[in-house]
RNA sequence: GAGAGCGUAGCUCAGCCGGUAGAGCAACUGACUUUUAAUCAGUAGGUCCUGGGUUCGAAUCCCAGCGUUCUCACCA
């Protein structure tokens, strides 16, 4: 209903004024959306390159500029235009812009993209000048520009319409260059350790590698029900038994048909990657030099701030079993308890609410997550989780209750999580039959075995580690942003239509 | 899924113990013409989210719906 009061609003008089000057440029120029044109150099390159030029000073330099007007002083005397690099100021003055440029003036709106051709200079005030000898249109915008002091900042249209956003929002506009390049760095860290690329399927047939509830879609040829992936983790780890490379990873987008929050999109993406010969101590030092690496990447240090704290990404990071920091929290000694009961009633003795079905596993990591997880600020590893929760991991000798598996906090969030995988496949298939009847038992219908994963397992997977980075969420970390909605560009939204 | 808040001009926001809507920016007209949020004078622009109710009278109070944000729950 907003959006249709909003079209209607679109029709009003800015955009019948823009239309009409649209008509007139085309009658009286032509091409109003020119194809080609072709710029000297970008504002950044220009500033760059006169750094040095005094104030009061004009260079005989004829460069070509182009970007889109912010704001026009002076009856467009002094207008400012900005490409994706920087900002630049252009001069049109009868002294020294011929008449032909000038007339353009009247037809150029604030949002609207024009090139131009001119001698640098710089201000007596110091800002770095074109005057203008030729002004070609390039783009003619239809609509107004958000308000120029405070930019577009209802949350609701800064997500729907984020070019506004980015367009009016110098910091989303740094966040969003800033996840590029975390994304890449990742590419660069990983391949640096001799990580090889590789893609999976999204969608599958049967899908497997996490808890979550999948969206579920039909193919109409092949006439058969498919799945969103909501992990990739199987398909990694059939090509890890492939010998494509003793190191592998893929990232990319998983769906979970879940909550959404300020730390859930439908859809994010994932980093999982798998490294045969190695376990899960090695993957937490991998952990630790990619963390720095990607801080130091952005920031130039491994102090990073987010929110009111600063997050030291300096590893080694603070290692701790899940039983000990449940113990310093509680004086619970999960270990010292021998039978699920036991459990249930230490768990219900300290005054948690626990079903009457948990495990001893389950009432260690329903505890965790209650008194640990909220004070695990600095980036830290939690080693030694519940086998019953982790249907992947290898055991811990000695300890068969609990596996060679950590999770990554920070800020209180998972942002990783990685094991020393299993690959006993008869070990691997008891496991993932428990793990299927449980679903079944929750009414998760959908759930099947994943015979073709198993096959590959029996075959012979190397001993291997595997690591899992939740990228939305780091990039949250990295860039300082509040919601996961600041990190994805067109995050999950209601349709509006109507 | 539960609770709380918000929804007023293109944008950013006032107005809310009920009396019929305002500012700044953007737009338009004009003045000025080496400005930096340019300045000055003027003009135009509103189904106050939608529907219902209370009332002589509702942007304002009540109910329902829609959208949205936050918190919690599931989860990464």
């Amino acid at each position: 209903m907003t959006e249709q009061k909003t079209e209607t609003a679109l029709s009003s008089d800015a955009t019948e004024v823009r239309r009409q000057k649209l008509a007139l440029l085309r009658d009286k120029i032509g091409d109003v959306y020119p194809a080609h044109f072709h710029r000297t150099m970008t504002n950044a390159e220009l500033a760059e390159k006169y750094e040095s030029l005094e104030a009061d000073v004009e260079t005989t330099d004829i460069v070509t500029v182009a970007g889109r007007v912010y704001s026009s002083r002076n009856s467009g005397m002094f207008m400012d235009i900005r490409d994706a690099s920087g900002k630049v100021q252009i001069f049109s003055h009868k002294d020294t812009t011929p008449e032909a440029a000038r007339d353009m003036l009247s037809m150029i709106d604030i949002g609207d993209i024009i090139g131009v051709t001119g001698v640098v200079r710089r201000t007596k005030r110091g800002e770095l000048t074109i005057n203008a000898h030729e002004i070609t249109m390039l783009t003619k915008s239809l609509l107004p520009m958000p308000e120029k002091w405070h930019g577009v900042s209802d949350i609701e249209l800064r997500y729907r319409k984020r070019h506004l956003d980015i367009l009016s929002n110098d910091e989303s506009k740094l966040r969003f260059q800033q996840r590029s390049k975390i994304v890449s760095g990742f590419r660069r860290f990983l391949e640096s350790e001799g990580f090889l690329e590789v893609e999976t399927p999204m969608l599958q047939t049967v899908y497997g590698g996490a808890t979550a509830d999948p969206f579920k879609t039909f193919h109409n040829t092949l006439k058969m029900d498919m799945y969103l992936r909501i992990a990739p983790e199987l398909f990694l780890k059939r090509t890890l038994v492939s010998g494509l490379s003793d190191k592998v990873f893929e990232i990319n987008r998983n769906f979970r048909n879940e909550g959404v929050s300020t730390r859930h999109n439908p859809e994010f993406t994932m980093m999982e990657c798998y490294w045969a010969y190695a376990d899960y101590e090695d993957m937490m030092a991998l952990v630790e030099r990619l963390f720095e690496n990607l801080a130091t990447t952005i920031h130039g240090t491994t102090d990073v701030v987010f929110g009111d704290k600063t997050l030291s990404f300096k590893g080694p990071f603070k290692r701790v079993p899940m039983p000990d920091a449940v113990k310093e929290a509680t004086g619970i000694d999960f270990l010292a308890i021998k039978t699920d009961e036991e459990a249930r009633a230490a768990a219900k003795a300290a005054g948690f609410e626990v079903e009457k079905d948990w495990t001893w596993g389950e009432c260690l990591a329903f505890i965790f997550e209650e008194k640990v997880e909220g004070t695990l600020i600095q980036p830290s590893h939690v080693t030694h989780f519940p086998k019953d929760i982790s249907p992947f991991a290898k055991e811990v000798p000695g300890e068969p209750r609990l596996v060679e598996r950590f999770e990554t906090y920070c800020n209180a969030w998972e942002v990783g999580n990685a094991f020393s995988e299993l690959n006993d496949p008869e070990e691997q298939r008891r496991r993932m039959e428990e793990q299927l009847e449980q679903a079944h038992a929750r009414g998760e219908k959908d759930k099947q075995l994943d015979d073709e994963f198993l096959d590959a397992i029996d075959q012979g997977m190397p001993p291997a580690g595997g690591l899992g980075i939740g990228v939305d969420r780091l990039i949250m970390l990295l860039t300082n942003a509040p919601s996961i909605r600041d990190v994805i560009l067109f995050p999950a939204r209601r349709n509006k239509a109507d």
